[in-house]
RNA sequence: GAGGGUAUAGCUCAGUAGGUUAGAGCGACAGUUUGUGGCACUGUAGGUCGUGGGUUCGAGACCCAUUACUCUCCCCA
């Protein structure tokens, strides 16, 4: 018999963990409510098709796919030892596979957004928090199954979708204690970039090179461009524009100067402004800061899109998103623009926790205990534990007679404050003996003043 | 997909150049103390040293393979 195990990349949940987990989920659930999302809740697991191709041939390796049942008809069978010689060669196909786990809550939702549209009011406004799936390697801050909270807005072109998606952001932020900065960049100004350095085609190489950047050092990234085939003057425009620096009104202005004329720039960086001088009314604008290097992988991005950083953190992106002005077009149904964000909740928690950001008040756990000092005591203790908890008191009684001494430690290792003591002196009195273990403090008193005694 | 690191008691880890019966701290359990905890002291239980092979008179240690975990890169939340 071997040891008991859980996956790679999963993990268990204790009862502290899942109180913090909760304080951060039901912040952010509050947020969304208040900025006038409903919920949704989709399965976890789709029809592989719907995932398949949204996510870039590395998103498609790393969707979790589910093995079919065995074979539903006995005529396929050619056809399905086919179709694991396929998975053997890395494809995929539905023979094998017709369903897997889900990636991310956007795909899902364009889906619904899709599957729905008639009977949808739009604006749709939606948030959804729910597990997904990633077949990725787990290491720091990186798991396999994991928690997103999602906020979309669904047939609306309006920036102050846009501005609004910040301001959820720096609320739900703001909220958690937590310091953060939220870059701003536009797909708009990237794709100007790739136009003027040597057509839109490249956009993609493009954006993959500049977004190393923080990483690898402009050396390297400039190494990357001349195989990709970007020329001399085609680097200097691109390293002028990676060295764009200042404030963000500063950056705006010198990134309009190198690419003045271009369209697609002119756009972007106005749609930027829109949202930079909205948020200067809010006072927010300080959490924003404009990045020209910010790419996002997701490739049906089209318009602004966003990242949340911690501030003084070792931590990857702890939140991200953007507009896309096509998602649902993927699935037949055109002409509904949308722009969404997303939490990262199990970064974010790694990040509080090594903060010490979690409030001390979130682990409510037992507030009395009731000793058990024998048949007829437990009985009476069972009684004014009752009354207690008819009042919302969380209560227990020790389940064994036991000594003192393993009832107090039962106590101390669960935090509970407060014992009750009903023994044979207390029992024919009709008292009991409360006592805070922290103050060691303890007073005997009456049942009647017991049901009162924790208000 | 590429490259590191680790694997010994329930947990955290020692184990020195290969040498008798495998160690500590914490935890658990019991006792000192049968109606008052935290402290202290005493004792008890718990390990085919991840797995398989090899080298050797002798392997927890060295070599090979394998599995699991972990970290970095790629990519991402």
């Amino acid at each position: 018999m071997s040891k008991p195990s859980i996956p790679q990349g999963t993990r268990d949940f204790n009862a502290a963990t899942v109180h913090k987990r909760q304080y951060i989920l039901n912040t952010i659930k509050h947020v969304f409510e208040t900025f006038g999302f409903q919920p949704l809740e989709t399965p976890a697991m789709e029809n592989l098709e719907t995932l398949m191709g949204k996510y870039g041939e590395e998103g498609d390796k790393l969707i979790f796919k589910i093995l079919n049942n065995g074979l539903d008809n006995p005529a396929k069978e050619v056809q399905t030892k086919e179709g694991f010689d396929k998975i053997l060669q890395g494809k995929s196909t539905t023979t094998i596979t017709e369903r897997a786990l889900r990636y991310d809550l956007t795909i899902p939702f364009a889906r619904y957004v899709a599957m729905n549209h008639g009977s949808l009011t739009f604006p749709f406004k939606r948030y959804q928090m729910q597990p997904v799936w990633r077949a990725d390697r787990p290491q720091k801050g990186r798991y396999r199954e994991f928690y997103q909270c999602d906020a979309d807005i669904v047939g609306s072109e309006s920036l102050i979708n846009e501005v609004d998606l910040v301001s959820i952001y720096v609320t739900a932020f703001k909220a958690l204690q937590l310091p953060v900065t939220i870059k701003v960049n536009n797909r708009k100004i990237l794709l100007a970039l790739a136009q003027v350095c040597g057509g839109e085609d490249k956009l993609i190489d493009l954006t993959i090179a500049i977004d190393k950047l923080d990483k690898i050092g402009w050396e390297k990234v400039q190494a990357e461009l001349s195989t990709k085939g970007f020329n001399d003057q085609q680097q200097s425009v691109i390293h002028t524009y990676l060295n764009i620096a200042g404030t963000n009104q500063e950056k705006l202005t010198k990134l309009a100067e190198l690419l003045a004329g271009n369209e697609h720039a002119n756009k972007g960086i106005e749609e930027l402004n829109f949202v930079l001088n909205y948020h200067q009314a809010t006072g927010m604008a300080s959490f924003i800061e404009a990045d020209f290097t910010l790419a996002r992988g997701l490739n049906y991005y089209t318009g602004i899109i966003f990242e949340v950083k911690a501030n003084d953190a070792q931590m990857g992106s702890i939140g991200g998103g953007g507009r896309y002005d096509d998602l649902t077009g993927l699935f037949g149904v055109n002409n509904v623009p949308g722009v969404g964000i997303s939490f990262g909740v199990d970064r974010i928690f790694d990040v509080l926790e090594e903060k010490q950001l979690f409030p001390a008040t979130i682990e409510a756990g037992t507030q009395v205990l009731f000793f058990n000092l024998g048949e007829q005591e437990a009985a009476a203790a069972y009684l004014q534990m009752m009354q207690l908890r008819n009042k919302k008191i969380a209560c227990e009684i020790y389940p064994e007679k036991s000594k003192f001494d393993k009832q107090f430690k039962y106590a101390e290792k669960k935090n509970i404050p407060h014992i009750v003591i009903i023994g044979s002196e207390e029992l024919a009195a009709s008292k009991c003996t409360v006592k805070n273990l922290a103050s060691g403090q303890q007073n005997t008193i009456s049942f009647e003043e017991l049901t009162n005694y924790f208000d």
